[in-house]
DNA sequence: TCGCTTCCGCTACGACCCGTAGCGTAACTG
DNA sequence: CAGTTACGCTACGGGTCGTAGCGGAAGCGA
């Protein structure tokens, strides 16, 4: 989304007109896929005209980031009593929120857009990539308190494992769905969880 | 690439033509990134008549599978005398691969155009991914060798044991060089296999 | 050497999408 | 009410797509 007018005056943008678009392009992208999707699409199913689009929207890409963040959103980290709960419970999540053909399409092509454009990197970190890294710090909040994990006292050092987990937990679930193209059932995420878990026990150690 | 003729009568297909269309992908793959990238763009790059693409390959996404496939197929396992240093090996050819803008910008986008085309997945399983499968079966049998790890009786654990590692080490080096955006340094990939080998002796024990 | 076959380069084409400009109108503010 | 901003619509030049048709070049078999 482009950034907010300061002024008050004239007529306000359409909210309506918003959302129409979001979940148009969501709908579009999942039928069509991202190379056969037009802003000329979007805005006929969105009941908008094409040039509405431009007006908030300087790119496809951008677009679709903003169209699927929400989507990420959905993720929740419900406490399930045990670490290991908790990570293969977020895993599945992960997993089914990627076999939605939205989501799938569009988490690709836009990081691949985003690898000869800066600013639609930043876009997609600050929009989805950091956003659910709250998950990760909440987990092991909660692994400390319930005894599980031992706090570390170096901050840095704390910062650095989480990216790591974040990496690993991510990058192995969107790899195992989107390019390995099995599925991530139960059984899977349970000796995903296992092998995790074991190698943070060995690193921390 | 398309089917080989099976008659050898008549004008044979330049193999020149192939490699310099291959070298221009890539090249240009590199300079303008997946969406700027055209078929009369690579065509004019190579010194070749647009309609000779389309004889051979009848899509983008099946030219750039073919152009980047033999990147991959640099990299190598090389025996440093133990499975943590031969997996930091590894580890980090495959990020410095992923920091070329031909592979990093292919990857994603071919993967994203392969949600929607299943014949479009088979070739990039089949000419990338489980090629490179064969690192991980490597490295363990040298590891059993060695003495490292155990041998498993149960081949089809074993089996989804590969793959469960497989998608690990290539999930999380992908997230961390293409989402996350951050490098993959000798530190980083020395945590990693920590925690990848930790995981493993738990996993297996 | 001569035909046959296949590939190549070139040109041209309709179709589509892009992103923008211009216009008249609608909605909200003070 | 006047002022300001957003909207829908139309039209446009420019670019890419994927295909068709042609004449000529390159190898193969007799």
């Amino acid at each position: 989304m482009v950034a907010v007018m300061c002024s008050r005056k004239g007529r306000p943008r359409s909210a309506e007109a918003d959302s129409a678009i979001l979940a148009a392009t969501r709908a579009a992208l999942g039928e069509l896929g991202w190379s056969k999707l037009t802003m000329g699409e979007v805005a006929a199913r969105a009941g908008v005209a094409k040039t509405t689009l431009y007006r908030r929207w300087t790119a496809k890409s951008e677009l679709v980031v903003d169209a699927v963040a929400v989507l990420f959103d959905e993720l929740e980290l419900p406490d399930r009593g045990s670490l290991a709960a908790d990570v293969e419970g977020v895993v599945v999540q992960f997993a089914a929120l990627l076999e939605r053909p939205e989501t799938k399409t569009a988490l690709m092509a836009v990081v691949a857009e985003a690898t000869r454009d800066e600013a639609l990197r930043a876009r997609i970190r600050a929009s989805i990539v950091d956003r659910q890294k709250r998950l990760v710090l909440l987990g092991r909040e909660r692994a400390q308190t319930r005894g599980e994990l031992p706090r570390e006292p170096d901050t840095a050092k704390a910062a650095r494992t989480a990216d790591l987990i974040f990496d690993v937990i991510a990058g192995a679930v969107v790899h195992r769905t989107l390019v390995s193209a099995e599925p991530v059932d139960e059984e899977w995420a349970r000796t995903f969880t296992a092998l995790l878990l074991g190698g943070l026990a060995a690193v921390q150690s």
